[in-house]
DNA sequence: AATGAATGAGATTTCATTCAT
DNA sequence: AATGAATGAAATCTCATTCAT
């Protein structure tokens, strides 16, 4: 049966149940790896059937969009208010690459359920999920903050997309990298160092 | 069972198929991904039965190893050649990011297989795979250069594990990445930015 | 449980209901058979939650039982005028044969969702539902028309159940699968065709 | 693996273990239903694995296809020689019917299951599993011979379409339910009387 | 009287691996 | 040295059914 009330909204319980199992799909993916995160495995992690899974969500991709949903939005909130002060670029980049190392501190099994996903997960039809589904990234980008250090003369001239993928992955793959390698890393620390040296390699 | 010759080394077709199989993988891994490169699409793409790469390879940790052995070796051989010549720091550095960029550009299969399966391959406890194998990276490492960047002065005083892990996932993972969106990026180019942002990033 | 008002009949809403769920049955299996006609898609149509086809049914036999029985009534009440004026045999059985095909024509789910269910549900034991349940055909059978005949001398001698089931057979399958192929048959021609098909082939 | 030769055709062992699988696959349909025919049950009856019937064809549609073809082929041998000596109308219909109950009294369970697999299986799009397959029906068609009885003026005036429809019927569908009724059927007998009632039914 | 939620059984299919030849 | 054939385990998903509310 359809999960959803006749007027097609959830019931709290229906959304409690969903929420919980994104969380526990993110901590196994988190653990395990996307590829040994079955759907067993994770309806074990909840403590439900198999099937109970399958009520809840139509399939793996519906759950794997749960879990991607469920991250960008807390990563937006979470994000927002860090960004709110930050006028400056310089403030806006330290805003951002320190906000983000918080996050993940707070949200690490999330995080890293995103960047399996993203990376991993395939639709049906074999393209990578993340193109098939309409996610909506948490505004401004770090491309969006760069070109506007370009253009109030802030910044010096370079290519805005390597640039911003370097940060990107900076905060993405070379940190989890780094806490698979020393789970005890501090963020903070991380942070501050890679404050320093984009500060460093893009001002004008 | 794998065949060596009586006094334990491996004879030459034997090696040779070794060698065909583990370069098939790595196509295979490189255009379906990790997950969906099956000891059978492996197989295929080999041209030989799926019983032919068992019998070469103890098992699928096996093959990923040779292929993790193969892409190192390559690697090795190659970067030896471009980091000949540089004597300071900055060049090293130059050309540590443009070896491996045209590195990239010539053997993208193999660079891309061993992103992925440093990232998804696990060993049978559920380790990565990466961590339970003796892998000897390249010499000198990008740490090594930092650091005795930092010994002789050149560079400024900074987290030596931090910024090299940034720049290892802007030359793997950050690279891969951008290829994927954009497969006719100019790695040339690509490398410059890259050393003219960690240039400035890093010295004194 | 099922409801049952105290003395074992049921109520009035509870009749209705039940009604309602099993023409849905009916529609699900016409439109698109028997296997895919599961208690969820049969839900779904009624509009109302899985459960409340099994509070109302004992189980699947049940509901398709409860099918079959209301087809039989509906068929029976049909046929009852339809036959009221015939005394001849051969008037008999163009009453029978021309009735049956504006009954289909008029009930085309119900009809065909007897054809599924009497050829493909099975009980539990293994054996066809048809055959565990007490199901009472309208009066007269084919068969019965068939023997008058022949003991009033009307008809040359034939094997009356091999004959019968030729009969049956064009009038349920041989007709639905017609209408399989073209939706638009005048069902008043394809019946005069039967009748006199079959008044040449066993007339004395 | 493929199970095909490198050249494309099947081996001997291959080739058998198919027509194994498919004759067991007939049998299973034949006796429990299309619905309880699962893989596993077919695998079950051969006596193998189930993954073996994977192995031998890609899926379930792949073998309901050879068990259609395989049908199909024994019927229209066999049905060759017994149309071979016919020239009148009435032979070619008297060659058809008891050539067809003969064949039916041999390969009962082929039979049965092709009536079964025409009737429930459907393909990947919902589609009837027959309407998406290139199946050729052995020559010639029942409605062929009729058609061609009109012709010479042997036969009376009457709906090809209908009558064929209804021949069609009682040796498939009307057959298998008296098999069904009563196993021990004297096939020849019934056939003969379907001879002589559609003779009459349908000669000038 | 109704239903949302849960469940275990079982369906199809894929996978890495083994083995006899 | 190679391979066709086979296998058990596990993956995803569907189904009829149950139960507390």
């Amino acid at each position: 049966m359809r999960t959803k009330a006749s007027d097609g909204r959830r019931t709290f319980t229906d959304l409690a149940r969903r929420a919980q199992i994104a969380q526990c799909a993110a901590q196994a993916i988190a653990e395990v790896g996307y590829a040994d995160a079955s759907m067993a495995e994770i309806a074990r992690r909840a403590g439900v059937a198999k099937s109970v899974v399958s009520y809840h969500f139509s399939d793996k991709e519906g759950l794997m969009g749960e879990v991607l949903r469920t991250a960008l939005a807390t990563y937006a909130k979470f994000m927002e208010s860090r960004m709110a002060g930050a006028t400056s670029v310089s403030d806006k980049l330290r805003a951002y690459l320190t906000g983000t190392a918080d996050y993940v501190a707070e949200h690490r099994s999330l995080h890293v359920a995103v960047i399996e996903i993203a990376f991993n997960a395939t639709s049906a039809d074999g393209r990578p999920l993340v193109a098939t589904m309409p996610l909506q990234a948490p505004e401004p980008s770090v491309e969006d903050i760069l070109r506007q250090g370009q253009r109030d003369g802030e910044l010096r001239d370079f290519d805005v997309g390597v640039v911003g993928g370097v940060m990107r992955s900076a905060i993405t793959h070379a940190m989890v990298m780094r806490l698979r390698d020393d789970p005890g890393t501090d963020l903070g620390a991380y942070a501050e160092e890679l404050v320093r040296l984009f500060d460093l390699g893009i001002r004008r």
